[in-house]
DNA sequence: TACTATTGTGTTATTAATACACCAAGTGCA
DNA sequence: TGCACTTGGTGTATTAATAACACAATAGTA
């Protein structure tokens, strides 16, 4: 993906300006057409597939470092976004370290260093996302969850983690309002939450629990012009929605 | 807490075996007649107090590392040990960076990098601890979690977070088993959880709850010889606990 | 106009959570 | 020995949450 001098000096930059040793890799997850999407990177001249990551400016605190990665990947700014798991195996970054060494010494090659990762997932509504490869790929696109190609590293496992983090979150946590547009029908919604659970739920449940929360308003006009029976449209209530962020949804004990 | 030749020793040592950066913070858990308690160090010299912490070896994977500082600390081995967040501040050493700045320039002063910190939490046994000092402490002791000492750096934020998780934790996860010894009463594991949730709870709702996890079994004879009424003693089924640890307890969806 | 897909809403049964009261066993003391 | 007090064990009624289920309304299409 680098030649020598391209190598060389992606290593003098990342030596002077970066935290060694330390990376961060990013989960973003997107909703569209009724799947869960995951932003990836192709990298140039090889078929080879990545998260976004990046690395931390040695003067930058690691939640603004992840969101000038993803700023950098999609355009976006004030994403919700979420550090769920540092992995750091020693192995993890194993097929990396050989990758330059015939062009630099270990000294010298920014890659021959181990690194921890800090994983941090993300949730964009995917129509603002404008997805944008970085210097070292050709390409920077959304994938079906069910349907991501083979990843890097511990890429995969990094992805896995998230999704658990994500499942788990939905049982404490509002989610929709990142991952929804503006407004939105209740069917929807609830595709959304069946796609993250992979799992179906009843319609009437499902909409006689989320309107228990308190966090939705529904507006005036139905969305016409579709076919079939008219739904009502639906926007999340961004105060009481902040508020069940930080409360929580319901108490164990 | 250093002198001068401590301190380049210390350096020479650290740059050579750690990773830089990067350090590892612990939040040790025990229950000890019906408080909750906190390991903490005391530095020599000083009035000053500490999370036990360290570094991580080069090519040490980082759950390891955080044995291994428990190991040195408690004496125990393989302790419950969890990774709840990383402290990425670069505000959050700066304390430190300039502590040895006489002895010696920043770059061979360990103390004056940034460092990254990996919270972890951990579940022990009072009993089985042996709280030990390292080697720039002079004082590694227990305290209640109600009457912690002032302590350095974001180590009081970082034991805040550790405890919202544990406290999280608690919805879906069975906890006692690291905490309690081996044999228990009902009420004793109840104190446990009215301590970490700071809160009262119904004896009778509490029996009833902790019964339908499945995960006690109640030993044949009661603990004889104390005063009043003689309590059953129960214990982990250590099957079922390690099955709800993986499965979770209930399910939100 | 019948048919179909989609959305909206209500009712009942089951299960879990909460609130509350009584009995049993041991201690200490009059 | 009888009584007050403490601790621990268990049951039951009420309420709230969850799960299961069925029918009516609307808009497009054949």
């Amino acid at each position: 993906m680098f030649n020598k001098q391209e190598l060389i000096d992606f290593c003098n930059n990342a030596r002077e300006n970066f935290l060694s040793h330390i990376s961060i890799d990013c989960v973003v997850f997107g909703f569209h057409e009724g799947q869960l999407k995951v932003l990836v990177l192709k990298m140039k001249n090889e078929d080879s597939w990545y998260l976004p990551g990046g690395f931390v400016l040695k003067n930058e605190p690691i939640d603004e470092a992840a969101n000038r990665i993803l700023k950098d990947r999609t355009g976006m700014d004030e994403i919700f976004l979420q550090q769920f798991h540092v992995f750091g195996d020693p192995e993890r970054s194993r097929p990396h370290n050989e990758m330059y060494k015939d062009y630099l010494p270990p000294s010298e090659n920014w890659f021959a260093n181990r690194f921890l990762t800090i994983g941090y997932y993300a949730l964009v509504d995917f129509v603002h996302v404008n997805p944008t490869p970085d210097s070292h790929s050709e390409l920077c696109a959304w994938y079906d969850l069910a349907d991501m190609p083979k990843m890097e590293l511990d890429h995969a496992a990094i992805l896995k983690t998230a999704l658990d983090t994500l499942r788990l979150q939905l049982n404490y946590q509002p989610i929709g309002y990142n991952l929804m547009p503006k407004e939105f029908t209740m069917p929807e919604l609830q595709k959304l939450y069946e796609t993250i659970l992979n799992q179906k739920l009843d319609r009437r449940n499902f909409q006689r629990r989320m309107l228990a929360f308190g966090i939705l308003s529904r507006s005036e006009e139905p969305r016409k012009g579709g076919a079939h029976k008219a739904p009502f449209l639906y926007s999340f209530d961004l105060e009481n929605y902040q508020n069940a962020l930080k409360e929580g949804l319901k108490g164990g004990w």
